[in-house]
DNA sequence: TAGAATTTGGT
DNA sequence: CCAAATTCT
């Protein structure tokens, strides 16, 4: 009897998971899964707490879905990948493994080290690996030329036209293979504790439930909510996608069985959330053509030339939500608070870090990674450096957001920044995203929120000029 | 190859 | 109107 392995990393479902499907096809095949935590490595790449306990939980729910399907999770605790292969190797000879299976991740240094385990197994041990977190592999959507877009739209337009001519149908759990087994709930990792928020739940049942839920009653309204942070217009089912309690498959085809002629008619809410799909895939499809994305080089050379701030103050000002500018401020105080941050809002607060402020934008990348629920790499890297105008398809330098007009526009009556913001209750709509405007008005009232920390147009010329600057030295 | 196209804007 | 280069077919 073979005795095949599930090393699960990044997919941490039992539907629709590409490599427990493989792993499971054999009938008469003995099972087993595998988990390895690397809490150096996690901290290394700048993992937040609250990500870790995140993915802790949802373990706890997959062991229990595996045994209830007689597979039991092994798991272990190490520093870094490195250890992780060493382990991995004694196990696999240990239990006399025959077969590995895992789905790819795409990162760099998760790359290299599934290069080193299987080398180190061949000869003994079957790798087979698989393409799972993405709609359509990494490579498989290329140029005239053959090579990766650098622009969106375009690739859009032939990833689409490869989606259509691709079966991603989603495939089921595997079956029980024997009677239930006990379980050993697996101990918190040894990395800094955090606690989980209410507002996602736990385990793949509850991310389907929130897919189905979207896709039948709010897809429809995408176009028209997503860009505001006081309605809850938007999926939230990004934590799940980064860690892989749900795939984008099981997202793609929820949404074409609410909207069937999703592929084709790009009007409405429905293509535009699956747009949002694509971007995750540009993403990363761009990570894998471009490793040193990996090493947070911008994709654009010129940029890293521009002169930045190392101003300690105001990056704490801006980590806390005490930058003076309202919309800025409740964006940050969410994320801090829950460890998500409304998309629209990510832009604000990236756009105000690096054109206001002039900070480097890999000092923002790095906090929101450390805070975030759902930080994924390639997305993390991709939104940062749009937002920067350091990388392929970003937004132009000299186009830069005003933090108040944004406000204004995306939270008119200043809800989403009155629920974060709670000193601001008294400020009337009319100025709410300029505080001290109405403190002047005012002159006996003190409010406790900060001035300003910058002047916006005094800020927004400085930055134009050190881009300018950083260009001209390229020349 | 010439021509079309280009996430989320500001003043 | 700004500013405007690069990508892709």
């Amino acid at each position: 009897m073979a005795t095949h392995l599930i090393w699960l990393r990044n997919d941490l479902r039992i539907t629709d998971n590409r490599a427990l499907h493989a792993a499971c096809d054999d009938p008469d095949a003995k099972v087993l899964a595998v988990f390895i935590a690397t809490p150096g490595q996690w901290q290394q790449h700048g993992m937040a707490p609250r990500q870790a306990g995140f993915i802790h939980a949802n373990l706890l729910a997959l062991q229990q879905a595996l045994a209830q399907r007689a597979i039991p999770l092994f798991f272990h605790q190490c520093d870094d990948f490195s250890a992780s292969v060493d382990w991995l190797v004694a196990f696999c000879q240990q239990q006399q493994v025959d077969a590995l299976y895992y789905n790819r991740q795409y990162e760099i240094n998760e790359r290299q080290r599934d290069a080193q385990l299987e080398a180190r197994l061949a000869g003994n041990v079957a790798c087979h690996s698989f393409d799972d977190s993405l709609l359509l592999p990494p490579g498989s959507v290329l140029t005239g030329k053959g090579e990766m877009f650098r622009v969106y739209t375009p690739f859009r337009k032939a990833f689409i036209q490869r989606l259509m001519a691709t079966d991603v149908s989603s495939l089921p759990a595997p079956k029980a293979r024997g009677k239930k087994i006990a379980v050993c709930p697996i101990a918190p990792f040894d990395y800094p504790q955090a606690a989980l928020s209410d507002a996602f739940p736990c385990g793949e049942e509850a991310a389907l439930q929130r897919l189905r839920a979207f896709c039948r009653e709010q897809v429809q309204d995408y176009v028209r909510q997503r860009d505001l942070p006081a309605l809850a217009g938007t999926s939230c089912l990004s934590p799940y996608l980064a860690t892989g309690v749900i795939s984008p498959r099981q997202c793609v085809n929820r949404l074409r069985a609410e909207c069937p002629e999703v592929l084709e008619n790009t009007e409405g809410g429905a293509f535009s959330w699956l747009n949002e799909l694509i971007w995750r895939e540009f993403y990363r499809h761009l990570l894998v053509a471009y490793p040193a994305l990996c090493k947070h080089r911008p994709f654009i050379d010129w940029t890293d030339n521009v002169r930045w701030q190392g101003d300690a103050a105001l990056l704490k000002a801006w980590q806390q939500g005490q930058t003076g500018y309202p919309i800025v401020d409740a964006a940050m105080r969410q994320l801090n608070a829950t460890g998500w941050m409304h998309n629209r809002l990510r832009m604000i607060s990236a756009s105000f870090l690096v054109k206001d402020l002039l900070i480097d934008w890999r000092a923002g990348e790095r906090y929101f990674m450390s805070q975030l629920l759902d930080g994924d790499l390639a997305a993390n890297n991709g939104g940062w450096q749009w937002a920067a105008s350091t990388g392929t398809d970003a937004t132009p330098y000299f186009r830069i957001f005003n933090p108040t007009t944004q406000g204004e526009r995306f939270d008119p009556q200043g809800t989403f920044i009155r629920k974060w913001l709670p000193e601001l209750a008294d400020v009337p709509d009319n100025d709410i995203h300029q505080p001290y405007r109405w403190l002047e008005k005012q002159r006996q009232r003190v409010l406790n929120y900060p001035q300003p920390i910058v002047i916006h147009q005094q800020a927004r010329r400085e930055t134009l000029a050190a881009f300018e600057a950083a260009k001209r030295e390229a020349r």
